[in-house]
DNA sequence: TGCCAACATTGAAACGATTCAGGGGACATG
DNA sequence: CATGTCCCCTGAATCGTTTCAATGTTGGCA
């Protein structure tokens, strides 16, 4: 009654609300019943808006949201999933956060999943096998509705997949496939990306060519290798064995930086001639300027250099890196589109297929690259 | 009958055990119980080691056990939640993932939250205030035990604050802070990281120094400025307002590279001299010497360079930057260790205290900095 | 008047764990 | 034989939602 008065001049017929005195227990779906003098049933139903909204008289859906906004009621995500087996969030398992590689397909990923109200739980893995089986339980016990795996490495084995399938949590993984059709993957083409960097070094004239190629334990490296050599073939550019190195295994993002230094390093006191330069990735790249730059070898006036990924740095370096780009992000929100449209699937009891995506490379064009000059010394 | 002769041979005693039947069910606390013979009470009491486990026979614990992983039961962490109020989650909010600064410091927190059997939900706000907000609202909506927030910029508002101690959630900030000692904090001493900078290319000989600063908005461009401005009246060095230029607002991690180009650029047309340029940070630094090297001017043997932050491509540029180290993941690091604080201080009832914790900064010396060379020109 | 459909709302049973107040049984003690 | 004390275990309530079957209330129509 003493309220009432005062709202007079509002449109909104508003009750009395008793605010809930400064504790700080959570205001819940039954508080927001009782104040509002309807049932926690009803309360959920025009909270949610759920198919029985329909039966609901205007004027108790606009008090019920009326007191829920006064209350500040927030919905317990928890008790919600307990009941409805929703729990609205994905698992996003990663090999390595410092890689720069990661990181922009983290945003793609994250961008996507916050579209669809989605939240993410990261699990960085830092390339340890027995990190990656933890935080693999840690977020199936959470119950994560779909997992997103962005890994390079190959030893993410079969088990992962028991697990999955058995519990048919729908998952996808970039950047990595398993032979047999067995997970959906997106990853970029490899073969062609690797033809494209060598087709414009070709183009610009240079045949003779360094490689530094990837190494073995990294799906990307044989598809790229043969990318190379197929256009090698076809274009009859002589591959020189003296003039071809293989990156190391290794856990550490910024290893290939110093192994593509030391490898041209290698290549200039062996005194072997050649005139570009290409790298497996980026950082490879990037070393290898360094090694040419200190040893007085201009890029790209005496040597293209070429990379492949195009991470953030590449844009930066100078002089910036010629490179392939690996659409980074929209291969993250693709792989949350696969993974969505299986959840959807099996809400609704579809069948739904497992999908490979290759997505196109594209050939980012600066400064490393040059025409061969047929003028003046190249050495 | 089929099992337990096989088992014959094992030390263990094992009773037969029915394997769920393919089915996709989740084994839950309750098949557990009633293959096992014991009450769900019993399973949880066993499961979690609590309490009256004291008083459970080894025998029963042991065949507890045993059925839980032959099962492959796992429990469900939601229901787990709903009765015990403790999520095991923290809420990771940042700016901007694709920001250099930010990678290390998440991984700082990941590893110390993973220490902890804490799953970390991150939430990117891409530099956006409504992002922020909603994210907010998802994390508090799924209960996390405790927030962290890495932000640089001015706008994260108060309104944060009420909400966060209404519900009494511990929470710290990274590289950020409020006045007046309401929320806990880990700062790099940016008065002393700027001093650092400055007192070394004082002490390689450098007077006509140009700089750089940072965008008001940003948290750290006031103290950087300061420990300029107080190193250089103790060392007699006169800042010539014509060499500082202040980097524009911008919510683009990589903007202050284009920035720092640009303003180099123009430094150099106006054919000021100066024989160092002190960056507010490591991407302005680079543009900078990307802009001096594309006039001629070589770094370090003409002008000498420094940065702040120490972020990965700094030591990978060529030359490599010196720079100001920020500790970034122990400041991540350190951040959960605050939280954690504040949770179980909550949780034993205890008080506990806010805390703003100053890191000292590194300088890193490498390529970018040399001393100035009293001989032949400096131009 | 009687019956049915449509409308508006609710009671109560889940969901899967935790937790605490007991409840039998065994054994010792007075 | 009554009582007390450990031991070992369980029944049942509870956490905050969702959801379905059920209930009461209208109004329309034959």
């Amino acid at each position: 009654m003493s309220d009432s008065g005062r709202m007079m001049m509002s449109a909104e017929a508003s009750l009395p609300v008793k605010r809930s005195s400064s504790k700080n227990e959570a205001v819940t779906m039954r508080d927001v019943a009782t104040q509002s003098g309807f049932s926690p049933a009803t309360v959920s139903i025009v909270l949610n808006n759920a198919p029985l909204a329909r039966y609901i008289a205007p004027a108790t859906k606009k008090r019920i949201e009326e007191v829920a906004r006064k209350l500040g009621y927030r919905p317990n995500a928890m008790a919600r999933f307990l009941r409805s087996k929703r729990s609205h969030s994905m698992g996003v398992m990663f090999f390595d956060i410092t890689d720069p590689f990661c990181t922009l397909i983290l945003r793609g990923i994250e961008n996507s999943l916050y579209q669809a109200s989605y939240v993410p739980i990261f699990a960085d893995a830092h390339n340890q096998r027995n990190r990656f089986e933890r935080y693999l339980e840690m977020l199936l016990e959470r119950h994560v509705e779909g997992l997103i795996v962005v890994a390079n490495w190959l030893f993410v084995d079969i088990q992962l997949l028991a697990d999955l399938s058995k519990r048919n949590i729908p998952a996808a993984t970039i950047g990595w496939e398993l032979p047999g059709q067995t997970i959906s993957s997106v990853m970029v083409d490899n073969e062609t990306g690797a033809r494209l960097a060598l087709e414009h070094l070709h183009h610009l004239g240079h045949r003779k060519i360094a490689f530094i190629r990837g190494p073995k334990m990294l799906i990307d490296s044989a598809p790229r290798w043969r990318g190379i050599q197929k256009f090698a073939q076809s274009a009859r550019i002589e591959i020189d064995p003296a003039l071809v190195q293989q990156l190391p295994e290794s856990l550490d993002a910024n290893s290939s930086f110093e192994s593509g230094f030391r490898f041209t390093e290698e290549l200039l006191q062996r005194k072997k001639r050649f005139t570009a330069l290409m790298a497996f990735d980026d950082l490879a790249a990037l070393g290898a300027i360094r090694a040419l730059t200190k040893a007085g070898v201009k890029v790209p006036e005496q040597c293209s250099v070429t990379g492949f990924d195009d991470v953030a740095l590449s844009a930066l370096a100078a002089p910036s890196l010629t490179t392939v780009r690996q659409p980074m992000e929209a291969m993250g929100g693709l792989a949350v589109n696969i993974v969505m449209e299986g959840i959807n699937a099996a809400l609704e009891k579809r069948e739904w297929n497992i999908v490979s995506h290759k997505m196109n490379p594209e050939l980012v064009i600066r400064e490393s690259t040059r025409a061969v000059s047929l003028v003046g010394a190249d050495d």
